[in-house]
DNA sequence: GGCGCGCCTTGACCTAAGTCAAACGAATCT
DNA sequence: AGATTCGTTTGACTTAGGTCAAGGCGCGCC
């Protein structure tokens, strides 16, 4: 296991093990690995008897079919940050797709019947798993209706809005990541971004200073949202 | 039980009951009812021991958490089509926000214990939600990436080549909801997904008749998309 | 200190897609 | 058959936001 502290945060803050314990955390990284593949190297193929699950430290994965006609469909490209083939485990059986790297990608390889066993034996685990898949989904499901449904600017926003601490003490705001970041999350350009938060700023329901924002007028912003 | 068989249908489409077997959908059914609010009614308040979990038929439910100061922070508004305080469920304990209907809504209200039993005591059932569950957030992540990576033209195209038959016999699609429905869940309007459409027939890359549409070129649409 | 390097901002421009409005076709009703 | 309605198409126009390019600013490094 040559995972470095990075990478295990990075590994926490995916949905599937968000849910367990730091004991529990630590049993699972026990029985797993870390394997580096080499560009097009193939991980499993479909039919494979399902034995592991993985997540994505750097490089992308494709999973893919073979339809009869040779014609290969790519089903999804995985890229850092992500889990997969944990559907497949949860269902038992075989890989129903092919697995291949294509670049030179890192892996966090566990183990099904470990994690599986100790989800079984834990019932009150498997609701922690049930529950914090069924709170993910509903962030997922508002991310996309805000991206249908409102501007960009609403979005920032919703944003501002969102990242207001409950206690609302002092209502100002900090970024904990690069702005071009940011802007990814929200869908939209760093410069847009920028032109929002200016336009913001000049019509005083925020000030900026670097990466904190003081929410002057926070009613008047919820109702821009 | 006044559900009728369109109600029905639409619960089984919900994504938390998708997972299970004609007969345990009827055993949660059984014990399940339908409920009806009037506008500015309450369904649970923030405390409540948690012990019914929903679906919404039609109307709208407001979810919210009161402020210290008094203020109220909208978390979510619940639309027809979807569960929640499912979360809530599989964490036990208390409902963390107040639940009142908008306006005159109709709910499945299902019971937690009895569901959370049917789980509990058949750990394949257990696996097959986890499974389903993972399955699901896959497809919606892809969804956002889709929806902010891609143009609207290239959604279009990669939603017929999503909807063409494994056994690509005759490379052909039809629109199973009406068009504007089609337009919404890939995120533009009618006009936009007609003005796709006419602008792929001029180049010969498809052919429209009603809602039969045939892919004369896939390796070009696939190129596009 | 001067220099180079990222990150952010600002401006000018352009394109995709939304809006509004009109016309069309198919299906239903009288 | 004629009228009405609903879904779709098409056209003209507008606009949000992306792209490209040019500065500005903070920061570490030589």
């Amino acid at each position: 296991m040559n995972l470095d502290s990075g990478d295990i945060e990075y590994l926490k803050g995916g949905y599937l093990l968000a849910a367990l314990s730091p004991a529990e955390f630590e049993e699972v990284l026990a029985h797993g690995n870390v394997r580096t593949l080499t560009p097009g190297e193939c991980l499993f193929d479909q039919g494979d008897p399902c034995t592991h699950f993985f997540f994505v430290l750097s490089g992308v994965i494709k999973l893919c079919r073979m339809a009869q006609s040779g014609e290969e469909k790519v089903m999804d490209l995985v890229r850092p940050g992500s889990f997969f083939a944990e559907a497949a485990m949860f269902m038992g059986g075989r890989y129903p797709v092919h697995a291949y790297a294509l670049e030179a990608t890192r892996l966090v390889v566990l183990d099904n019947r470990h994690f599986l066993g100790l989800v079984r034996s834990n019932g009150d685990l498997c609701m922690r798993l049930l529950s914090t898949m069924s709170q993910r989904m509903h962030c997922l499901i508002n991310e996309i209706k805000n991206l249908t449904l409102n501007s960009g600017a609403q979005r920032v926003i919703g944003y501002l809005l969102e990242q207001l601490p409950e206690g609302d003490a002092a209502p100002n705001v900090r970024f904990r990541a690069p702005k071009h970041v940011i802007a990814s999350r929200l869908g939209i350009q760093p410069e847009t971004l920028s032109r929002v938060l200016a336009k913001l700023r000049s019509r005083q329901l925020i000030d900026v200073h670097g990466d904190q924002i003081v929410l002057n007028d926070v009613e008047a912003l919820r109702r821009l949202s």
